[in-house]
DNA sequence: TGGTCGACACTTGTATGGTAGTGTAGATTA
DNA sequence: TAATCTACACTACCATACAAGTGTCGACCA
């Protein structure tokens, strides 16, 4: 069974990138904080060499923007990137849960029912860390059972756009039971083969976060561009 | 207007990065090619330092694949990740061409036409090249006009995948003029705002890699996994 | 002759010093 | 006083040196 959250492992480039990524998700650094490789390698005990590679990685993930010469900024959220992004989460997802219908792996589909059971009693916790690694899981775990991991891969990419969006309107009052409903509805529909209802069902799914958005952006607007 | 090459500036790490990248998807550097960051460092008359970062980015892109402490490789053309990258690349393609339905900035449409011709003429001189480039000029400017630029952003990462199979098939007697006339499919479905015949017209569009695809592995096992 | 062990050449990973460019704050001058 | 100029502190960027791991080839031994 994988470990739900595995100990940093790797270089130490790609640990530092690990964390960085994390505490800007988390929202630990916020939009607009300023990162200098000197004080964070200096904060870790390693050289900047590792630091500034992780910093390149991030940049490439868009979560910070590197000025030549002058600094690297943890990048604010643009309700139009990520609006951009949902879309293009939406047009791969549909996609996957449609091929989903014609076939899916066996062994994915016993998985799902176990992640969605574990993502329940995470909700019931309260525990909105686990509740999103189990919603990531859940999605990953989709794009294999369809034969199509690139497809993760992808939209964990663009992903980066959504997710500190999400850790905001998870805290919402009993937002998680929802999400839980709205999966379960994907997979009844795949087991049905049902390609309209299983696209449909995704598709709300994806559109959730874009209800929460303008009160997200009006609660916190200096973290938007 | 663009220059259709422009010269290679910015960092170091940059411009080798560029140079790579164009050299592996034009087979310069074919599969399985070991790529040693002093051999590449000395002969272009820089350190060590530029060209491993431009490693790292290759590999986040997976052209390349680092195998720590023993070397890096080329990475071999892979059929099936290759038919998984079009797949995405047809979700979101599609998707964007029927937004492009609703609305289509006025600019880019012009700018859309032009690139028509220019490519028209780029396979008039049988410059596979130019024609090409022009190809993914006309799919980003298709992206920009839907208002959805991170759309091709998105597809430029998972089209490593594709482009050197892409490549290998344009030598191949006449296959540039068969597509064009698939841009202008694509194009009049637009104008005509009819959404279902611009999906299919560019589903059609990028089924066409896929019919190659057979006889390109045939002929050429020894770039594939 | 066949098998094992060890030095070596090679790789990537990390540390550190120096360079060039940029923003800023203080000094200087009209 | 206000505008300009200059020195400085800070940054990312690059070069170089060292450390640590891996595969190979050859010497050595049973």
């Amino acid at each position: 069974m994988n470990k739900p959250f595995p100990v940093p492992q790797g270089s130490a480039a790609q640990r530092i990138e690990a964390e960085l990524r994390r505490a800007i998700v988390a929202l630990d650094l916020p939009p607009g904080t300023r990162l200098s490789e000197q004080e964070i390698a200096g904060r870790h005990g390693m050289s900047r060499q590792p630091v500034r590679e992780a910093m390149i990685a991030l940049a490439r993930a868009r979560l910070v923007e590197i000025l030549p010469q002058r600094g690297t900024v943890v990048v604010k959220i643009s309700a139009r990137k990520m609006m951009e992004a949902r879309f293009i989460r939406e047009a791969i997802e549909t996609a996957v849960v449609r091929r989903a219908c014609s076939s899916f792996d066996r062994q994915s589909r016993q998985r799902i029912d176990d992640l969605l059971g574990m993502q329940e009693d995470a909700a019931r916790r309260d525990d909105h860390t686990g509740f999103q690694r189990y919603d990531e899981m859940f999605h990953v775990t989709l794009a294999e059972g369809a034969g199509c991991p690139l497809a993760w891969d992808t939209v964990q990419d663009i992903k980066a756009h959504m997710d500190r969006v999400c850790q905001l309107s998870l805290p919402g009052a009993n937002a998680m039971l929802p999400l839980i409903a709205q999966h379960k509805a994907i997979v009844a529909a795949i087991d049905a083969q049902d390609e309209a209802k299983a696209e449909e069902a995704m598709r709300f799914h994806l559109t959730e976060i874009l209800r929460a958005l303008p009160r997200i952006e009006a609660e916190h607007p200096e973290l938007f561009e």
